[in-house]
DNA sequence: CGAGTTTGACCTGCGC
DNA sequence: GCGCAGGTCAAACTCG
């Protein structure tokens, strides 16, 4: 009964992907409306007017249909002082304003210029906002990282300090976008890749690209927060390590829009491994995901346990509306695989958007820091493993694993959000992202009616290791996980 | 021929 | 003012 119940909701998800994603924004605002008395909320472009939408329909389809478009997210920060000066302190009883407050927008470079002259004053007080950065750190074996945006380059630098070249990338979803991005190695670890975003899309992204938007998104925004810089005490050239720090802030779109009812949960933010940095006129958010994670604050909240999808080879077939890791050809990437599962997509000699890059015949002539990658046609040709489909039926033929989904999804996606999302809490339950966020993003590949994300699938060589579901509740101490297993860790490994 | 990359030249900011 | 380094431009090039 309860099985049957189960792969029920299970098909439900494979067909309704929109109701999923649907489900996963009302979560959203829900754990914003239950925070924001207490937190600096962060609404990066999703509308909080959840009191009013419960029963609005026709908010609900709009916001749906928002869904389908994609998010318009980025780096948004307002520049406008005074918002930012009344931002922690103003009531957010009012979603509109509350939306208008915080979903802030970066100037473009050039208004940058102009904005030198804006009171200096009032700079010194605040981290400085014209030039905020959001770095990451991962560990990728791929040129660069899949962050579902389309991205051009337009430059390549030798950076002091780093034989490795620097790589200059412009957005190129809207002609107009001044979003940019560097990507550079690591010079002490080859396999550390470092991008660093700049900007604000001003177009709607590919739900794809929404997971690093908010990302970076709640970073810069935490940046921005004058009541977080004022307690580290930043100050120019400050670089301000967040490891176990508890520094209040409340950086939900951190956790992606899956696991969020966990930080809702956790109003203090614990860094594992990431740091403020305001030298250099850029303020900076690293975010380091390249520690393991061990943090003494596990059992709190660590924003990269949510961060890194342990289950990195999920795939939705909407077609066939079951649930199937590498049933379609989107694969386990080496990068992605470890920790940006952005539909377990990777390109490695594409541009991030799966639009060819450094195109077919060419060869590759990039800094000998780079030639160890894959090549294009190495990868993309090679057909799906035998060991890795057979791996894939016998994960998606486990009860334990359907089991594990279905229970985790009807935490997110079942009838009644809330309660649902109240029994997961309870249940102790984090549906680790490696799952649930691969699960998202596959659904938009899924339904994207854009064949360039399909194109943007392919086979990756092997995945060694990483065809392992590890659905890891945050509270050691509590139990159960769904109605199957009454451990607190269910490891499904193949 | 269009799209995208490469790469040397150029621009800009900053420290001395 | 000068030099350095980061960042950008744009012509040349490759490829499908």
């Amino acid at each position: 009964m309860q099985d049957h119940k189960l792969e029920r909701e299970m098909r439900e998800v494979g067909e309704g992907n929109d109701k999923l994603k649907l489900s996963l924004v009302r979560l959203v605002k829900d754990s914003t409306s239950d925070e924001e008395s207490e937190l600096v909320s962060l609404s990066l472009g999703i509308s909080s007017t959840d009191k009013h939408e419960k029963n609005n329909r026709t908010e609900k389809i709009r916001e749906n249909e928002d869904l389908k478009e994609g998010l318009s997210l980025g780096l948004d920060i307002r520049f406008d002082p005074s918002a930012i000066k009344n931002h922690s302190t103003e009531s957010r009883c009012d979603g509109e304003r509350k939306e208008e407050e915080l979903r802030v927008i970066w100037p473009p470079s050039k208004v940058l210029k102009t904005m030198r002259t804006w009171d200096k004053s009032e700079a010194s007080q605040h981290v400085e906002v014209k030039k905020a950065r959001v770095c990451i750190r991962a560990r990728c074996d791929t040129l660069t990282m899949n962050d579902g945006c389309q991205w051009r380059k337009y430059g390549q630098k030798i950076a002091k300090g780093n034989p490795c070249p620097r790589a200059y990338y412009r957005c190129t979803v809207s002609p107009s976008c001044p979003v940019k991005k560097q990507v550079q190695r690591c010079a002490e670890d080859m396999s550390i890749l470092i991008t660093t975003y700049e900007g604000t899309h001003n177009h709607p992204l590919p739900t794809s690209a929404t997971t690093i938007a908010y990302t970076t998104s709640a970073a810069a925004s935490m940046l921005q927060s004058p009541s977080l810089t004022t307690q580290l005490g930043l100050a120019n050239s400050d670089t301000v390590p967040l490891i176990n720090s508890s520094v209040p802030c409340n950086l939900n779109a951190l956790n992606f829009t899956s696991s969020y009812h966990h930080l809702s949960k956790s109003p203090h933010l614990y860094f594992h491994t990431s740091s403020i940095s305001t030298s250099n006129s850029h303020p900076t958010v690293t975010l380091d995901l390249t520690t393991p994670q061990t943090s003494p604050h596990i059992g709190k909240f660590t924003p990269s346990l949510s961060f890194i999808p342990k289950y990195s080879s999920t795939n939705v077939d909407s077609s066939s509306s079951t649930f199937s890791p590498l049933q379609s050809s989107t694969l386990y990437s080496p990068c992605y695989g470890d920790y940006f599962n952005y539909g377990g997509l990777i390109t490695p000699n594409r541009n991030h958007n799966g639009s060819l890059m450094n195109t077919g015949k060419q060869p590759f002539l990039g800094h000998p820091c780079q030639s160890n990658h894959i090549s294009n046609h190495a990868i993309s040709k090679q057909p799906l493993p035998d060991s890795i489909v057979a791996a894939t039926k016998a994960i998606t033929a486990t009860p334990k694993f359907q089991s594990a989904i279905a229970a985790a999804l009807t935490a997110y996606a079942g009838n009644g959000v809330k309660e649902n999302h109240d029994e997961a809490q309870s249940a102790g339950l984090d549906l680790n992202l490696g799952g649930d966020m691969a699960y998202t993003t596959n659904t938009v590949y899924a339904n994207s009616n854009a064949s360039r994300y399909k194109r943007m699938s392919f086979s990756a060589p092997s995945a060694p290791k990483r065809d392992s579901v590890i659905f890891q509740p945050s509270h050691a101490s509590k139990s159960s996980f769904g109605s199957s297993s009454s451990k607190s860790n269910l490891f499904l490994d193949q």
